[in-house]
DNA sequence: GGAACGATCTGC
DNA sequence: CAGATCGTTCCC
């Protein structure tokens, strides 16, 4: 169990996004698996980065590895792994999670309700991950971590369509770990 | 200063 | 399938 390596997320967000895949991701008790990734390039228009930095995406101008949180529909938070190099404003969307550790306090956070962790929002919500947490770092001291168990990512991941944008629609930057 | 629009989720 | 709900961005 040690942390993902800075190293690998040094890449371009479509190559780190499948690699990702089967990652752990980490916040106190609750410990869920990635099995659903999204990559954001900063020449993507569809992406935050695309018009530059502004005060809300400059979580994803820092370095691999930063955590970008970011509010969307006026209620929901989302959360991204900063990839590439400082400054390049790239991001993977972490889409879903499947539960490792702690689903009870994540049932109870997600109302009862039995879907805990397959979406982007519902996994922040899950994991307790607001806006307290975005530019903190997750592969270092901070409260969530991004740790490898040793599981390596598929061989053949699902690949598609992103999801709920409505530019690059196109683009195959979606990626699942296989069932 | 104002309007439009979301990297979504839920309940009907 | 439409409503919730509000910060960010862009245009005037």
């Amino acid at each position: 169990m040690i942390p993902v390596s800075r190293e690998l997320l040094g890449g371009d967000a479509d190559v780190v996004a499948p690699l990702l895949l089967n990652k752990l991701l980490v916040h106190g008790s609750c410990t869920g698996r990635i099995v659903e990734t999204e990559a954001y390039r900063p020449d993507d228009p569809a992406s935050h980065s695309y018009r530059g930095q502004t005060a809300r995406n400059a979580a994803m101008f820092g370095s691999p590895g930063t955590l970008y949180v970011y509010f969307t529909y006026g209620m929901h938070y989302c959360a991204n792994v900063v990839t590439g190099p400082p400054g390049e404003g790239a991001a993977v969307l972490l889409r879903a999670l499947v539960p490792v550790t702690g689903q009870d306090l994540m049932r109870t956070r997600r109302g009862g309700r039995p879907a805990l962790a397959d979406g982007p929002a519902k996994l922040c919500q899950a994991l307790a991950i607001g806006p307290e947490h975005n530019a903190s770092d997750l592969l270092g001291g901070g409260p969530i971590h991004l740790l490898d168990d040793g599981s390596a990512p598929p061989a053949q991941p699902l690949v598609g369509p992103r999801i709920g944008i409505s530019k690059s629609v196109d683009a195959p930057w979606r990626f699942r770990v296989p069932r």
